[in-house]
DNA sequence: AAGTGATGCTAACTATAGTATGTAGAAAAC
DNA sequence: GTTTTCTACATACTATAGTTAGCATCACTT
């Protein structure tokens, strides 16, 4: 969905944020590049599972929880 | 992640089996090729946000209710 | 045992997710 | 006001997700 990874990156980016990382200090945490932080976080892009899974533990969450947090938004 | 790909797909598979539907029938549900139901059955496929709702939508889940489900499995 | 429906599996293709580099601009730090 | 940090954006590349067709197999039905 458009709108759910419209909300999947505002949520990424407010935890990210929450967190006090800049965008390349949380790709080297989740073990993925910077470019791709951003694009996420401005919903350009239709993440996969596993990247799903990367992101969500480097904030802290399940990807399941990550995602709920996403649908509350829509 | 793999496990989390293969727990997808047996919670897939049991949900669509509940719903009394084959591949075939639930792909057309789902706007989704039957071979590749097969594929995300098996854990096979690392399943992108909008394919995750799609089955998510044809089963009556959310995504995330989806995801949990699957998680809970590993 | 022949026919039918469901699923597994292979293979080829096309679309796009994911990686990486470089440039530019804004905001904060000094 | 110069430097540093952060982010957006363009571009090009490569990996792989997603689509499709075809064939094999299994289970059930008749």
């Amino acid at each position: 969905m458009q709108d759910l990874s419209r909300a999947l990156g505002e949520v990424v980016r407010e935890q990210r944020r929450a967190q006090g990382l800049s965008q390349e200090n949380f790709g080297e945490l989740a073990g993925i590049h910077r470019t791709y932080v951003g694009m996420v976080e401005r919903g350009e892009k239709n993440i996969t599972l596993t990247n799903l899974v990367k992101v969500s533990q480097a904030l802290g969450l399940t990807a399941s929880a990550l995602l709920q947090l996403a649908e509350e938004r829509i």
